[in-house]
DNA sequence: CACAATTACGAGGGTCGTAAAAATG
DNA sequence: CATTTTTACGACCCTCGTAATTGTG
């Protein structure tokens, strides 16, 4: 019987051109994949290679047959991928989340109420966040807008207030409380993995130099010794340290409130989640 | 890895719901079976079956692999079949005809001037030929009118006349020469295998009650003893009949010209044969 | 003479079948 | 108690690797 396993050398041998490179890459001595071939002609009942004394090559059937394999193997990784995802979806809750300060949140939350599951959640901009959520690849979604929908359900789950860290001698540290129109022109650090709010800061600061930094930790250290102004918030657990002024930002999108977002055909699924919700947006503030 | 045979056992599985019925039916041990389903989870790392102590069902995970099983199933016996049709039409000649007659000339022919490949013929009417020319599946076609086009060549093979075979008794017997309208109303024996001949029986005789025949040896034998009119014409081998009395048929339609064509793509494949023909119209007459 | 493909042959791993165990209706 | 699934165990087949052969550039 045909086996996917010479479908596979045939590609190999195919890409390789010759039986012992190919039986190389499969880690399989150069006499095994010569008989193996020779089987799948004779299980397909038709020569697929052109033989010469020192030399083998595919000939016209041969090439449509590694066409064919080609879509064959594509397809049976699919059929794994797909089954796999499929599996996983049942035992795992993706969160996505337009922004990093509620996942902080509603991470232990989930994982107390289902400790059952794996947790995995995902950074990313408002866009991207529903799609995700469209798509199924997020079961549970945070966002800075209320979604409205027949499908969905959307629960108010905790409000953020962004403000400025300065070092004391900043001369924006005497203000009691700054706009987003102020503060443009600064250069600042700012860490990356920020979901929607780094969109926001392109949008808000354009004339804002920004100093990336890709790991939370680097930044934090970044931003303990480095004279330059940066984000927090009231949130941010990191966001009492020594030797900053911290000073809120007036602007109504530095503060915005986030939702928790749920497909209604997994009420029944998170029925306890929901019923925390209820009184979780009071209960915080 | 995951191997073909894995798969089909599961389909088997998942159409006799239990693993011993369908170790049954795929010639193997029910133990092997459960095995083999077992490795297969393994193999996708998802589990497939929902156990109990006497019973195995396929759960959601397994109900998605089957469903992509059937289609890769499905798709790897595609691959075989096209594998060797392709390799079957670069070792056979596939001739199709709109009448018999030309094929009994052309096939002796072919097979001289190329032992090397297998020969196969069909009968179909005029449509069906050109469709089967068109789409690939002959490389020879006989048709009863000229074929124009860029890619075709095309040479006339042979003409045919049609005749009645009439019992000595029979009042047309008396005639020289007859016409359709004439013998309109008879009832009359008729081979079924005569490609276009047939649908143009239908036509010119509405009127005619035909006995069919699908196999030429009891047309033949039936026309010795029965005391039915019937077709022949003057390629037909078997026309010399005792006891028949031989009548030719005047309308243009009885008389037919033959015309033999090939893909222009062809021409070096059949280079010989065509050779041939260009002497072979003017050779028989 | 290096390299490529095939053939021959013995070793080892994987799959098979039988037998036994456990559980159910 | 018949039926179903799983586990245990020994047998066997198939594929593997090594070695040898043949042929080419």
């Amino acid at each position: 019987m045909l086996e996917l396993n010479q479908l596979k050398q045939l590609l190999t041998f195919a890409k390789c051109e010759t039986l012992s490179k190919a039986a190389e890459e499969l880690l399989l001595s150069q006499p095994a994949l010569s008989r193996s071939m020779q089987k799948l002609e004779n299980d397909l009942n038709v020569i697929l290679f052109e033989r010469r004394k020192n030399k083998i090559t595919l000939n016209d059937n041969g090439k449509l047959a590694v066409e064919c394999a080609e879509k064959i193997m594509y397809d049976v990784q699919n059929m794994i991928d797909r089954i796999r995802a499929y599996d996983r979806s049942k035992h795992t809750i993706s969160i996505g989340s337009c922004a990093p300060a509620p996942l902080w949140k509603i991470t232990p939350l989930l994982s107390e109420l289902y400790p059952e599951f794996t947790l995995s959640a995902n950074l990313n901009d408002h866009e991207q966040i529903i799609n995700g959520f469209e798509n199924g690849t997020y079961s549970v979604i945070i966002t800075a807008k209320p979604i409205e929908g027949e499908n969905v359900i959307c629960h108010k789950f905790c409000e953020e207030h962004l403000m400025l860290s300065l070092p004391p001698a900043h001369p924006l540290a005497m203000y009691d409380k700054v706009d987003f129109k102020t503060l443009d022109g600064e250069t600042m650090l700012l860490f990356s993995e920020i979901g929607f709010w780094y969109n926001l800061c392109m949008e808000e600061l354009p004339n804002t130099r920004f100093i990336l930094q890709h790991t939370k930790n680097d930044f934090d250290t970044l931003v303990q010794s480095a004279a330059l102004p940066s984000f927090t918030s009231d949130l941010d657990d990191n966001n009492q340290q020594t030797n900053r002024v911290i000073v809120p930002i007036k602007d109504t999108k530095a503060n915005p409130t986030f939702y928790c977002v749920i497909n209604k055909c997994n009420r029944e699924k998170y029925k306890e989640f929901l019923d925390l919700l209820k009184n979780f947006y009071i209960y915080t503030i």
